[in-house]
DNA sequence: CTAGCTGCAAAACTTTTGCATCACA
DNA sequence: TGTGATGCAAAAGTTTTGCAGCTAG
């Protein structure tokens, strides 16, 4: 919470009580890949008693988040995006996607140095610093 | 367009001419990843002689195509899904998609088998026979 | 104070679907 | 001729935007 804090702060963006909350969510959450709909009806049951929130400011926020470096985004194929909070303790990583049961692992981010390389090295592209999505079975659904 | 004849009826499917002018501008445009909507404008020019053809037509003929194995599709981001004929003598291949102007490279599938063994052996996921999309920056735009 | 945020509602956009009609086999 | 395919229009579903009012700094 401080971390967000000190960034938003960084970039002179405000520090309000919805974004203060959207990133509660993501924290009590963290490890989990949230859809922008679920982050705004967790916010809805919480803050009954609280503040009212709109969709489109998850909306808005996602995105701020995502610029700044806060949270990650995971388009789905045809489905919402998903969201995980950067965790900078944790090592980088890449999804792995289960095709039939839309189930998420992750795999450490060294994997791909090589073929990062050899991309860089034959095609001149610089492949970005971001998670791969990579579709699959997992071990239960092959 | 023998050979989509020849798919379409082993799986029971009519050869309609709709059908055979999309495939048309698919070979025309080989090579290329074609939106629907861009799909649907071509046909629309070169029809105001021929026949007539709605949008969703060339939803639902893309989404069978692609069941049926003629075309692959490339979900984007947030963008139109794109779509290529699929051509048998061509290698294999992965996508590099540029962030910056949306251009797509190919890299031969090869470059990514040690990648799909390693993730078997420390997660037992089977990584699917499918173009896999990297992220990044092509020379260019760097 | 005032520029940046927010909520609401409406719009934008891609994709899907219902249905009456058409046409391939 | 009968069933699958089509065109049109409307619906669905996610995400964006316009705008008036609010609020953090």
């Amino acid at each position: 919470m401080n971390h967000l804090k000190k960034v938003l702060r960084e970039h002179n963006f405000r520090i309000t009580p919805q974004r203060q909350a959207i990133l509660q969510v993501l924290y009590d959450c963290r490890g989990h890949h949230l859809e922008t709909e679920n982050i705004y009806e967790l916010l809805v049951e919480k803050g009954t008693k609280t503040k009212k929130i709109g969709l489109a400011t998850v909306y808005r926020t996602m995105e701020l988040f995502q610029n700044i470096g806060l949270v990650s985004r995971l388009s789905m194929e045809n489905l919402p995006a998903r969201y995980e909070l950067v965790i900078h303790e944790k090592l980088r990583h890449h999804h792995l996607i289960c095709l039939q049961c839309d189930q998420l692992q992750e795999i450490e981010e060294r994997l791909t140095d090589d073929l990062k390389m050899q991309i860089l090295k034959e095609k001149q592209f610089q492949v970005a610093d971001q998670p791969m999505k990579i579709y699959g079975y997992c071990s239960k659904c092959q």
